[in-house]
DNA sequence: CTTCTCACA
DNA sequence: TGTGAGTA
């Protein structure tokens, strides 16, 4: 009985794949202690560090190209840099999680708010937000997968963010995304009038406008911004057929605007 | 059981 | 950076 072991008995000692032995072996990062007469590799216990420590640096992020040169011409600042490196990465790596998980919490706080359906209109008091503008509809068009791609490729991370509807002229429409300085277009801090709804077809829309400024006047608010149409994407999600809609205006701060400190007193109208 | 090579994510 | 299939 040799003292050194198969390829096969090495890689259940470490719990890895034959192949990945031999993949570091063609990438330079570890070599059998010697191949036996019928061409099989034969590994030692010197192999068997050598891999422990390749598993631990590739645990690290480090590729194995790196690992190469860095076991081989034993450099340790250069192993410390590669280490730092990977911590970099590891780094980079939990804050896109965190965005993921931003996203996430996000769809799914979007759902509960949007349940209460009994009355969708409602009064909040908002901070000032910014939106950049990335595409103009000329009147009377239609959003089309054309103009989508001729509007070059300045389209943002479409369908992960709210887009935001904004008249500009008679007809004409700018769409915005929601940024995070200030850019194209900015929503001041206020109190704004809300409606949120859910659409099946776009010629709904039309008659919720009409209703949302209707109720704005029937209850005395006065509206002097344009009103926002935000197409909130999220919601659409898992009802493909109907489009969550809400409308946004704010209303005029020089109007005396009747302090209201509870903004459930309203029931009348629908 | 091993080896190598190739195609595939 | 590995995996799986097929081969000898």
């Amino acid at each position: 009985m040799k003292n050194e072991i198969t390829i096969s008995e090495l890689a259940r000692l470490m719990h890895v794949s034959v192949h990945q032995i031999r993949y570091f072996e063609e990438k330079g990062a570890l070599t059998p202690a010697y191949t036996d007469s019928n061409q099989y590799r034969m590994y030692g216990i010197d192999e068997i560090y050598r891999l422990a420590h390749i598993l631990l640096l590739r645990r690290l992020g480090i590729p194995v190209n790196a690992i190469q040169g860095c076991t081989a011409s034993s450099s340790p600042e250069q192993g410390q840099h590669l280490v730092q490196q990977a911590l970099l990465d590891v780094r980079f790596e939990i804050r896109r999680l965190q965005e993921l998980e931003q996203l996430m919490t996000n769809i799914l706080n979007e759902r509960q708010n949007a349940d209460h359906s009994s009355n969708p209109y409602n009064l909040q008091r908002r901070r000032a937000t910014y939106l950049t503008r990335w595409m103009r509809l000329e009147p009377l068009a239609k959003l089309t997968a054309r103009q989508l791609v001729d509007q070059g490729g300045s389209v943002p991370n479409l369908f992960e963010a709210d887009i935001h509807y904004i008249e500009d002229g008679p007809g004409a429409m700018n769409l915005y995304t929601e940024a995070e300085a200030p850019g194209d277009y900015s929503l001041p801090e206020g109190e704004y009038l809300s409606a949120r709804m859910l659409i099946r077809e776009e010629s709904e829309l039309e008659p919720a406008i009409t209703q949302f400024y209707d109720y704005a006047a029937t209850h005395d608010y006065r509206i002097t911004a344009p009103l926002i149409v935000i197409e909130r994407s999220y919601l659409s999600l898992f009802s493909p057929d109907k489009l969550h809609y809400e409308l946004l205006a704010q209303l005029d701060p020089a109007a005396p605007a009747e302090r209201r400190d509870h903004d459930d007193d309203r029931a009348d109208h629908d």
